[in-house]
DNA sequence: CTGAAAGCGCTTACAG
DNA sequence: CTGAAAGCGCTTACAG
């Protein structure tokens, strides 16, 4: 059941079929009801592959990534890099092309985003770090009508936004779950945010939130200490730490970002025992100390994947007008030193 | 870069290249040198979206599932079922067809098997619940050609099987990890098979290993009682168990298949304290638990995507001779009450 | 053993 | 406003 039987069908030819399927300029009213009419009774879909056989030599989607340079600090980026450029290669029949552009900070995200509205793409992949710029970037796309998918975190926008992200809140509550089941109600927690060149980034306060959260589900009234620490002065201890360090107490420290591997030699500095750790990320230092017990938990937030369903999700959108994967919940992913997979 | 290209660079027709890709008789061992010469120079690669245009009406890809009868006591196989479903829906217009044989017994097993081979089929899906049957069929689809993907377990068969399921070593020791750090060193911990029709599953005993595997990774002696019950006698304690209940001790309770829902009665029955229960597959009843705390974690297997993945790595592999996916680790994934997912 | 033509379902100029 | 034809990359009869 193609164009061609509903061209019969409706008595015209399928180029006709084909302008009112695409809404095109240049189909009288009584025409498009009658073919709609044809399209509405025989369920007839539109074959995509087909569609985009010819398509794909000639007019390629284009999607633009703009994401955080991939250096150290931030060699996390490569990942969602390489999920997109798994998508890309899944695609290649179909014609699906991206372009990589990169920023460092707040400045060159400008750049970049004006590099990409110079040319002609018909989606964008980004990152929500700099909220003001975001609605920038939004409002230029939504003016010329081009979907964008956040990865990473969610925050606030002025709308059209789409995110692929896993929720922060819940994966406080894991973490809360996980570590107390550890702990216990004897025992004293901490939540270390380390700060980096931004400030405290949105999702670890949604952790942490998540994580008081957890206590407040069971009904617990436990002592849980914020230490926020920008990321040099990750080894400075304050005098309330060093007292709790002391204690003889189960201690759970819940770090809310990545860097969980900067705690298992600070305790050993303050010959600090009966500790437990969880951690964000299956970052080669992560998993180094999962590996030898130092760290307990990770949770993974499968950063591949993320970027891998931000362009399948576009080509499924721009093709088919199907908006229903440009949201996308990834799964708190709890890993320990036995699930420890490929990534 | 087509097949066209292909043809003019070695002065031949389209219909000659595309009897060399597909290695079909009546080519000249010289022509064929040198369109396969131009091939390699090119990189050329075939355009399966393009190839299946044609063959999705004609000549449809078919895949028989032979999997049990979804009847309440396997209402499990309802996930896998669903999961193959989704793949051809996404595989629609790719001309990918499949058809379900449900098996109750051996018997019913063989029978199936047996019309299966009576069709032409390009592929099979299925389950390695009766080793000799399984090997019956690995041979009759060998003779025809015909690959064999089994689902859910891995069982030593004669060869050519291909298995997309869980580790079931990992999952154990992963479970060992889970429930030791909650019950400790201190603590006691049973092991419960739970028998069905067909006596202790393999998988069953490979998730056991792998919890006692754990306790040797980690040195510590603990004791484990291993209880192994029909179905229809979980709730005959016995001398040993009833004289561990009582103990003040925590204790671990890892069932190794799906029902771990039924400890909990057991456990208020006998008014046993201080417990702690793990075990597998997210359905309703150990949902429930899981979500009213008498569960502490589950082990998913993703039973659904289990199905999807042996449709399309199928597709890919009849499509692309691609045989990369026909074996597949599941991940083994952690639940607890928070991070409770759609499935 | 090889080539030329028709066709898969759709899209795109072009003609009227 | 509408239709007929060419073409996307490949496969399949058919002719020689």
């Amino acid at each position: 059941m193609g164009i061609k039987q509903i061209a019969k069908l409706a008595n015209v030819s399928i180029g006709t079929v084909d302008r009112v399927i695409h809404k095109r300029v240049g189909v009288s009213k009584e025409t498009e009801r009658k073919v709609l009419k044809i399209i509405e009774e025989t369920g007839y879909v539109k074959n995509t592959t087909a569609s985009r056989l010819k398509l794909a030599s000639v007019k390629k989607i284009k999607i633009a990534i703009l994401i955080p340079e991939i250096k150290n600090k931030w060699s996390y980026w490569k990942l969602p890099k390489k999920g997109t450029a798994e998508a890309v290669e899944e695609l290649r029949e179909m014609g699906v092309k991206v372009v990589y552009h990169e920023f460092s900070d707040s400045g060159s995200f400008a750049d970049q985003r004006a590099a990409i509205f110079q040319k002609e793409y018909d989606g964008i992949v980004t990152v929500p770090f700099f909220g003001k710029e975001c609605n920038v970037l939004l409002k230029l796309a939504k003016s010329k009508n081009i979907p964008v998918v956040f990865l990473d975190t969610e925050i606030p926008l002025e709308g059209g936004a789409y995110f692929i992200r896993q929720n922060s809140n819940i994966a406080g509550m894991v973490a809360g779950r996980l570590l107390h089941g550890l702990v216990g109600k004897d025992g004293r927690y901490f939540i270390v945010n380390i700060l980096n060149d931004m400030g405290i980034q949105v999702n670890n306060k949604q952790r942490e939130d998540g994580f008081r959260k957890f206590f407040k589900s069971i009904n617990e009234e436990l002592p849980v200490l914020t230490i926020n620490h920008p990321l040099n002065e990750v080894f400075k201890v304050s005098k309330e730490m060093e007292t709790w360090f002391k204690g003889d107490y189960r201690k759970g420290i819940f770090v809310t970002n990545s860097r969980a591997h900067l705690i298992p030699d600070l305790l050993k500095e303050y010959d600090v025992q009966n500790t437990f750790v969880l951690g964000f990320d299956l970052n080669k230092q992560n998993l180094k100390y999962l590996r030898n017990g130092k760290i307990d938990f990770l949770i993974n937030q499968q950063p591949k994947y993320q970027g891998y369903a931000a362009i399948k999700s576009l080509f499924n959108f721009l093709t088919k007008q199907d908006a229903s994967e440009l949201n996308l919940d990834i799964p708190v992913e709890i890993i320990v030193k036995e699930n420890i997979a490929d990534v």
